[in-house]
DNA sequence: TCAAACAAACCGTCTGGTCGGTACAGAAAG
DNA sequence: CTTTCTGTACCGACCAGACGGTTTGTTTGA
């Protein structure tokens, strides 16, 4: 794989990634994606020979990315629940300060995806399931999905844009959720 | 409006929502709604002009139903967070104890309708802002809207089938976000 | 008998994917 | 040093199928 390849491939995901979160993905379509990517249909499906793998390509780079971005919030020394949150925390309000940049949007590139075809989402379950085996095993695993669903729900709000709450509000509930989630942690 | 005619219609709506959580919504074709709902797809046309206007049906007679649980919540003397709690859990755990029946598929149904189209969106983001407002100025705000989140967050996660928890575990986190609710009500 | 309630063939567009070709950077050959 | 060859990267016209919607024809019930 040459270097100049790997810079297209990029610029075709970071452009598939665009449609889907300024358009919908049921606008992605490939002549859409080469375009943005200032790259002709034929030089996509060079690179990826299909949609699906195109498709596939987006949610292996965004699972990726945020498993690194989990992973370098626990070797700061947060715990699992609370490493969670501030994965959260990271994308969704302070972008900037991750050294491995996932934003909302592309988060919810991700999460639209997942949406539209079970196929994409079963590439998530296994990993995500096991994952979430351990929220079950801590101290409180009540209050540990609580928190984890707050999550996810507070990310579909933000994505719909449906009831977003003021700005304090929502850093004082993350706030609440960091507080709980590091009692949960220290306990277990 | 003809009995006859509010049957079918009732039949290709239940058609449509079949088909969106059963095979996404991606493939929700006039032709496989019409087939679904053992009707050609002239009969589909005659009683909803567009596609658009199928979807739009279906949105609506979801609100409509999800209007009437939660008002009849309500007067059963549940305050406004716990009764939206318990609207979930209806639709949720209990849909057979509800009078007005909405199963978890027709959320599903309309959540995915939701995530795909960002004007089917719209239709809800009116009403959802003003009535989540109110959440926003209860006992304890902030407490408030982690339950909402994690609510709605509860619903994406059954929806997707990702990171389910048994049934116990559900059921004391349903428990445990009724309790925090009524006690947010007792003080508001 | 008349309108409502369908049926079904048909059309135009959109879109995923194919295919033949081009540009070009190096390696091999002479 | 020049020519030939080869593989990578990319282009863009084209095709086939899917799908939303139209049109025209048929049944059915009051």
């Amino acid at each position: 794989m040459t270097n100049r390849s790997n810079i297209t491939k990029q610029k075709l995901l970071d452009a598939a990634t665009d449609i889907i979160m300024s358009q919908g993905v049921h606008q992605l379509t490939l002549d859409e994606v080469a375009k943005t990517a200032g790259v002709s249909k034929g030089g996509l499906l060079y690179h990826y020979a299909s949609k699906e793998a195109l498709m596939t390509a987006i949610v292996e780079r965004l699972q990726q990315e945020q498993n690194e971005l989990y992973a370098s919030l626990q070797q700061e020394g947060h715990g699992p629940v609370e490493a969670f949150v501030r994965l959260f925390d990271e994308t969704n309000l302070h972008p900037e300060r991750a050294a491995i940049h996932i934003d909302v949007e592309k988060m919810i590139a991700f999460l639209t995806l997942f949406a539209v075809d079970q196929e994409y989402a079963d590439r998530w379950k296994q990993d995500l399931d096991t994952f979430f085996a351990q929220f079950q095993k801590t101290a409180d695993p009540v209050e540990t999905m609580i928190i984890r669903y707050a999550l996810e729900g507070m990310m579909m709000s933000e994505h719909f844009g449906v009831g977003v709450p003021p700005a304090e509000l929502k850093q004082a509930i993350i706030a609440r959720l960091i507080e709980r989630a590091h009692a949960i942690d220290s306990q277990s």
